[in-house]
DNA sequence: TCGCCTTCACTTACGATGTAAGTGTAAGCC
DNA sequence: GGCTTACACTTACATCGTAAGTGAAGGCGA
């Protein structure tokens, strides 16, 4: 609870403030109160730059966003989209408790649409049609947004630490599952993340 | 606001009538008064069942998975991988505002386990060992729970019908959204998401 | 049949939340 | 020097999740 000296208030230091304050305490514990108290001021003084909590949310998603490096156009296609979506990932990493507002909230102000701009382009050079650009595009993005949030999810376990992941089932009703256990807790999530991009992106390439 | 006569309370009755009432009125309508009301009595009644609010949600998660019908195994393994992962997007579009709890909340039950079970003996079955039988189960997941949830998220723009989907992006500066505008507006998602299983599997099929 | 115990819906109460409405003040501009 | 605008403040309200305690109805052993 650091309280910061008085500065003037303006829309971008609050949503890094709410930024900071949802990465270090969670969702659940972000209120336009404590955000105020976070920034030194009372709870009725952020509506001057914030219409409402929502569009403060959508605030948040936009600087996360901000914070996603995409590679520059390179010769290689295919590794350009790879490294974007590595970054994407990463991106989750570094703000599991903002992420969730990304891939729940309706797209308020049409943040990535240069993303998006720039992968259908980058997808073009590589010789697919327009249409196939589109949905690879949704693919990609569904698969990578849907992982993300499962790794996400499943950290939430841990500060239960007890039942470290699987919550013991029986072995005989579940021995495909059993027969996994000592790999559901620790498979290298990193390799699984690219095995996933590699089954679509060659799955792709044969396409073209 | 159709309140029920007056039955005996208990866990199933409240689940069930949360899982209706979110579908009818969004997830952020709900709370333990409202929910009390809509069964005929007072809020607290409902804590002799559940424990608090978040064990309800975890419950209408529950029930909502319960109605997830997988196909019986039958010969053609791909086939009925497909078949089990239409039916997740069905369940997600049948309850678009509950299905978000289940990619967001951690998995308080091990729900699905023998969903995970029955697929891993699927791929098992068709030639794959189990690591990579594991590592399909959780990409061909990530890919169709981001799917559904992107869907349901810009479905979310629907009550404001003035922009259809795309928030009017100038054509220069976006020359291949632009060209696919059209597109945007009425993509076949059922085959969209097809494909996207297409990519998947096929990749996948080349690797045995 | 009596008395007891369990079950479970009820009432009351508390602190926290988002935000509408209005007030006061300091800085910028004519 | 007076006015306007910007913006932090106080107060107030409805609504939320839920802790705590009350009371009645039904089951059960004697």
């Amino acid at each position: 609870m650091v309280v910061e000296k008085r500065r003037p208030l303006n829309r971008r230091r609050i949503l890094e403030a709410a930024v900071r304050y949802v990465d270090r305490e969670g969702l659940e514990a972000l209120s336009m109160r404590k955000l105020g108290t976070e920034l030194g001021v009372e709870a009725m003084s952020l509506y001057n730059h914030v219409p409402n909590k929502d569009a403060l949310l959508d605030g948040m998603v936009e600087v996360m966003l901000g914070e996603l490096g995409v590679p520059p156009p390179g010769e290689d296609w295919e590794e350009r989209v790879r490294e974007a979506y590595r970054a994407f990932r990463r991106m989750a990493h570094e703000h599991p408790n903002i992420f969730p507002l990304l891939v729940t909230r309706p797209p308020e102000t049409m943040y990535g649409a240069w993303l998006v701009e720039e992968f259908l382009e980058t997808l073009r050079g590589a010789g697919f049609d327009a249409e196939t650009g589109l949905h690879a595009y949704r693919v990609i993005s569904s698969y990578a947004a849907g992982y993300a949030m499962a790794e996400i999810r499943d950290f939430a376990l841990q500060p239960d630490a007890s039942r470290s992941n699987s919550m013991d089932l029986p072995a005989e009703e579940f021995p495909r599952l059993a027969e996994l256990s000592p790999k559901l807790k620790d498979t290298d999530l990193d390799a699984e993340f690219e095995f996933g991009l590699d089954l679509i992106l060659s799955g792709l390439k044969a396409r073209l």
